[in-house]
RNA sequence: GGCCUGUUCGUCUAGGGGUUAGGACGCAUCCCUUUCACGGAUGAAACACGGGUUCGAUUCCCGUACAGGCUACCA
């Protein structure tokens, strides 16, 4: 397999759903895997659907994750172009191919008169009204009109598609990678569009013609193509590629988190999560659907959250870079089933790998979270303040919810800590230390804040149980954060003695002794 | 409705004819700690159901239920 091409095929007609990302990842890891290539094939045979914007933004997605497309409309490659909208031209000869050879035909049928077919079926309780090998005889094509009517018709430049032909009695047997042997009836298929009338080849068509052209080895995409998979193994086999036919790897879905059905903006928006990539802005409005990216989630956490979400090691690590996921991933560890999105396991991982950038990083991640709160430091002190929040981060923007006492004296004081804490012992310990700290000349550090704050202590015969939240609260107006004495030691003496008296006046006003 | 696919703790999953059915997230309790977090320990928590096959089925087979997908001149 050393020849290994797969392709990711979106449509560009919205954001990329993280299911695709994930669809991407697998033909990605897969492809790597193998040293094989990546390519990328915008899927625009519905011009009706197409969107401004969506191939840009799958760009941007893909290569964000860490995708790197090896043939593609940016890259280019041999068997360019890697837009269908612009393979236009090459789709009908292989159509005409199959009329020529008897597995397809022509169909004049207006829109109304399909409506009105399906109508009389339903009326007749047929089970599933199609166009397929018995209710094609009642319609208008190239197999129930005379030969000279049909080329009158195509001549006069009249609206047709192209149907195929499905055979009467066969089965169709797929082995697919994932789900073992697929057997389908060929009676069940109805006879698919092949050719749209503007000309257009539907996905089936093009899905297999591109592949087969482009010398696509292994088909990886979501499960909602398995039902069609049997009628492309039709396609290759009337346009003579069996031989050459992929293999297929139909992926499970992901599923709402709770619940039923397929994961959905709807749910995302219910959750409060990201079901995008990235920020995706809806063109002629000013919404802006969220995105993994711009809610603070780090790449390489997505990318191991996602390689888990149906596939897994077969061992008990969970913690993978790209470069480890491409050495262990293989298709046979791929789940069957469809698997449910947790946001919470996505937020673990994310947690995980916050923790392990360097300290330089770290401090570079919290300079522009403040940066992005107008907020500028100096870098040493931003690098102890990472340090001490490192461990209470899930992401970035966390540095400043968790830390901005650090950059502001409180403006308010936690209510539920002010009135349980908040007592005479603590006003008296405040002044006190207020006092020592003022006459404290000579650094600050951890050790010396924390022996001053015992001495005061000792001398007030207060135990430090008693007390120690009721300070934090006075300094940070929070009951909750990193060690107290590291928190004054950044804060300085004279901070510290500030926000001591503010709080003192402030909240001996509003709680009673 | 028809066709296709699936079903192990709440979730992601490992496993596979005989196991105390393992791990992770989440949850709970305890320890650590001035607090919270981290960390550590412990705990609650699963083989959808019914038939077969078998000495023995969670594992194999068949049904049923449930779930998902597809059923467009959309992909």
């Amino acid at each position: 397999m050393s020849d290994v091409r797969v392709r990711f095929a979106p449509s560009p007609t919205g954001p990329l759903h993280i299911g695709g990302v994930r669809t991407a990842l697998y033909n990605y890891l897969f492809s790597k895997k193998h040293g094989g290539k990546m390519l990328l094939r915008i899927e625009d045979t519905d011009q009706t659907r197409f969107v401004p914007g969506a191939e840009n933004y799958i760009l941007e997605a893909l290569q964000w994750v860490g995708i790197t497309i090896d043939e593609g409309p940016t890259q280019g490659g041999p068997h360019a172009p890697y837009r269908q909208s612009e393979r236009k031209p090459m789709y009908r000869a292989y159509a005409e191919q199959l009329i020529a050879e008897g597995n397809a035909y022509y169909a004049f049928d207006t829109e109304e008169e399909l409506e009105a077919m399906k109508e009389r079926l339903k009326a007749a309780k047929v089970a599933s009204p199609s166009y397929n090998m018995v209710t094609r005889m009642q319609m208008n094509n190239s197999l129930t009109l005379p030969e000279d009517e049909v080329k009158r018709r195509l001549d006069n430049g009249e609206a047709y598609v192209i149907r195929l032909k499905v055979p009467r009695k066969e089965e169709i047997r797929l082995n697919d990678l994932i789900r073992g042997w697929v057997v389908v009836h060929s009676s069940t298929i109805d006879d698919k569009v092949l050719l749209k009338s503007d000309g257009m080849p539907t996905y089936h068509l093009a899905n297999i013609v591109d592949d087969h052209l482009m010398g696509i080895t292994h088909v990886i995409r979501g499960e909602e193509w398995l039902p069609s998979a049997p009628l492309h193994v039709l396609l290759y086999r009337f346009l003579g590629w069996e031989s050459t036919m992929p293999k297929f790897a139909h992926l499970p879905l992901l599923l709402k988190p709770d619940g039923n059905g397929k994961l959905s903006k709807r749910d995302a928006d219910a959750g409060g999560f990201p079901v995008f990539p990235i920020d995706w802005k809806v063109p002629g409005t000013e919404d802006t659907w969220i995105g993994f990216r711009d809610q603070g989630y780090l790449q390489e956490a997505v990318v191991n959250f996602l390689a888990f979400l149906g596939w897994n090691p077969g061992t008990q690590e969970e913690l993978f870079t790209m470069e480890q996921l491409i050495q262990e991933f293989s298709i046979e560890r791929i789940g069957k089933s469809g698997t449910k999105f947790d946001i919470n396991k996505a937020k673990w991982y994310n947690q995980q790998y916050l923790r392990l950038k360097s300290d330089a990083e770290l401090q570079q991640l919290m300079e522009s979270v403040l940066q992005a709160e107008g907020v500028s430091y100096d870098s040493t002190t931003i690098g102890a303040i990472s340090l001490l929040l490192k461990e209470r981060v899930t992401f970035a923007q966390d540095f400043w919810t968790e830390g901005k006492f650090f950059f502001q004296a409180p403006l308010s004081y936690d209510s539920a800590v002010a009135s349980s804490k908040w007592n005479s012992d603590a006003i008296q310990v405040s002044k006190a230390l207020q006092d020592k700290l003022q006459s404290h000349t000579g650094d600050l550090s951890p050790e010396t804040a924390k022996h001053l704050f015992h001495e005061v202590l000792d001398e007030q015969g207060i135990k430090i149980g008693k007390v120690m939240q009721a300070v934090r609260l006075a300094i940070t107006g929070v009951g909750a954060g990193p060690d107290l004495m590291h928190i004054i030691s950044i804060l300085g003496k004279d901070e510290t003695v500030q926000r001591l008296q503010s709080a003192l006046s402030t909240l001996s006003e509003t709680v009673k002794p």
